[in-house]
RNA sequence: GGUUCGGUAGUUCAGCUGGUUAGAAUACAUGCCUGUCACGCAUGGGGUCGCGGGUUCGAGUCCCGUCCGGACCGCCA
């Protein structure tokens, strides 16, 4: 070992004793007669100290070295005359009889300090350097310390953890495929998974009866700050269990990490309809940190001449508490907000539920007081309120005032990163309408079984049958959703068929599976969480990219090694491609 | 595929309605300083203003194109 000792554990027990260390060096402070070094490892920094008047040669040595030099020292552990409450090991400090240049650094282009000076693109080129924060490090250590607390939980209740091949077969439903030439099958292509989807089924086939995996899953869709080409889901699937069981098994998980990461005892989870969710927070992912539940007013609203309403499927309302007192600037601000085309609302009409009762609105006009009265009425809205309300088509309208209820969440302050309001958002349709395609489309995926009395309408009326479907939210965040699964092959058959497959396309893509449900498929299970949003939300941050070492950027690149890339023409040859310039 | 914001010193940024030699902070280098811990003080070096074209007497600034990056919409069963 070149080391006795880290950088973080050093304290006035070991006063006098003789220490080796390695470590970094982050900063020194060069006073003229004498000369400190922060030291910094994985566990911390430890503040050397060197002399003119005891060691001239080695001070000399210490004021030339340079940010990101690569020390061993030894010296002895020494209590500091003036001590630094903000570190662990402040109260000591090594003075330096031994210092050797283990490695030296160019000056490194952006600080490394918790809160550096380098911007993402630059730090991601530079990540081995970025990873040398402790912020970066920290999201690192906490996602190690979620994927063990949830190997341990998982081991505990008996689940066996698979891998599952990463080379498997591309399919039409769902995102696209990343795919990977076979060189010994010319013109013929893998596909990296989506998910092990079809696979831990076939585990549950196969017996084993209750599957997990932390598996990396890959998906060929355009990227976001919370979505990268290749993230990592837990993925679990247990036989024999019907919905309550998968629910409380996984609460139970995620309870239990919570416990154990954070220290905090998550209520039960409560339950909450696809329909109610849409209804009320007009998403199927509500943050249920803070109220203000959307309003119906279509049926009240109607009618009065007010063109944009009439003319409008729904109207909708939220009543924003003390937000009365705003002033007609922040009102029109929030108008223009509500009109840029990521929201894409047509206007925003308020109504102003006043401290003595009295009503103003942007429609007086078309509005007397008592009909203005039956809004606020419908919104439950106290004095001081502030009643915006949306119209429009009821999708867009409805999306458009989830988005704004999340924003005057924002801007009020209701959604804090240290409260956690987790639900379960159950019966989800089994099915959605696809205009593009002119077919209908899985919503969660095609192994989803329906509700069994719903089945029925599989043939009449497919986009009202509900499924055996579940996802679990955590502020607004989708952290997992799963569902309980076809097990028998004439409803899976009949589900293709529903999804536009003809019998032959469905039996050359999923024929594995179908087949497998005819050799004593039991009933069965699961769910997959998104183990980088996990770690994200648990580290209160929005982006996912510091909890991954190696992130890719919105394009899908790796800046720091370039990828991707070309290939030789060699290597095309060998796998008989030919590339379109 | 689309919307939007940005690209100026190693880095983060400022640079107004176009106008003399493009600034600040920090980093870096040198010197001074014996209890600092974001040490302090002094001095210094450092720029193809992303790239290409256009308008103009004159462009970091205006226009067009292009490349790169961020956020978002579509997409993500």
């Amino acid at each position: 070992m070149l080391r006795s000792h880290t950088c973080g554990e050093l304290n006035l027990k070991n006063a006098g004793q003789t220490v080796t260390l390695c470590g970094w060096m982050q900063r020194s402070r060069d006073l003229g007669g004498m000369t400190f070094v922060d030291l910094r490892d994985r566990y911390g920094i430890t503040q050397l100290v060197f002399n003119m008047d005891i060691n001239a040669e080695l001070c000399e040595r210490a004021r030339k070295l340079g940010r990101e030099f690569v020390l061993q020292i030894t010296g002895k552990v020494l209590e500091r005359s003036s001590k630094n409450a903000k570190l662990p090991t402040g109260d000591i400090e090594i003075f330096v009889e031994k210092l050797n240049i283990l490695n030296s650094s160019l000056t490194p282009p952006f600080t490394i300090e918790e809160e550096t000076d380098g911007g993402d693109d630059l730090r991601m080129k530079f990540r081995y350097l970025d990873i040398r924060r402790s912020t970066v490090k920290e999201a690192l250590l906490l996602r190690a310390k979620l994927a063990s607390a949830t190997r341990e939980y998982l081991n505990k209740e008996s689940f066996i953890e698979v891998e599952t091949p990463v080379l498997i077969k591309s399919t039409p439903e769902g995102a696209r495929d990343f795919v990977v030439p076979s060189r010994m099958n010319p013109g013929e292509f893998y596909a990296l998974p989506q998910s092990p989807q079809t696979f831990k089924q076939l585990l549950m086939v196969a017996g084993l009866d209750k599957y997990y995996q932390l598996v990396k899953c890959f998906r060929d869709e355009d990227l976001r700050a919370d979505r990268q080409p290749e993230f990592t889901q837990i993925d679990c699937e247990m036989s024999f269990v019907e919905q309550e069981d998968i629910l409380s098994t996984f609460e139970g998980l995620i309870r239990s990490l919570f416990k154990t990461i954070k220290g905090i005892e998550l209520p039960a989870l409560n339950r909450m309809t696809y329909a109610d969710a849409m209804r009320y927070y007009g998403n199927d992912k509500p943050d249920i940190r803070f109220e203000m539940k959307i309003a119906n007013l279509t049926e009240i609203a109607k009618g009065k001449n007010f063109k944009v309403f009439d003319e409008a499927e729904s109207i909708l309302a939220i009543s924003v508490p003390n937000a009365a007192g705003w002033t007609r600037k922040q009102v029109d601000e929030l108008t223009d907000w509500v009109k840029r085309p990521q929201i894409g609302a047509t206007g925003l009409i308020y109504l102003r539920v006043n401290e003595d009762g009295s009503l103003k609105s942007s429609v007086d006009k078309f509005f007397n007081e008592d009909e203005l009265k039956k809004w606020s009425q419908e919104c439950q809205s106290k004095k001081n309120d502030l009643i915006l309300v949306l119209a429009g088509n009821d999708s867009k309208t409805r999306k458009a005032m989830s988005e704004l209820r999340l924003e005057i969440g924002n801007r009020f302050g209701l959604r804090n990163k240290e409260s956690f309001a987790a639900l379960w958002v159950v019966d989800f349709p089994l099915l959605e309408w696809s205009e593009e395609a002119n077919r209908w489309h899985a919503m969660h995926h095609p192994f989803t079984s329906p509700k069994p009395e719903d089945i029925q309408l599989l043939q009449t009326n497919p986009g009202n049958v509900r499924a055996n479907a579940y996802d679990m939210v955590i502020n607004g965040v989708e952290v997992g959703g799963g569902s309980i699964r076809i097990h028998d092959r004439s409803l899976q058959q009949q589900m293709f068929k529903l999804l536009g497959f003809s019998d032959k396309e469905a039996q050359d893509q999923f024929g594995f599976l179908m087949n497998a449900f005819e050799y004593g498929a039991p009933p069965h299970g699961g769910i997959a969480f998104g183990f980088d949003r996990l770690c994200s939300l648990f580290g209160g941050v929005d982006s996912i990219r510091d909890f991954i070492a190696f992130p890719k950027n919105n394009s899908g690149r790796d800046v720091m090694i370039d990828s991707p890339s070309p290939i030789s023409l060699e290597q095309l040859k060998e796998l008989k491609i030919r590339v379109e310039k």
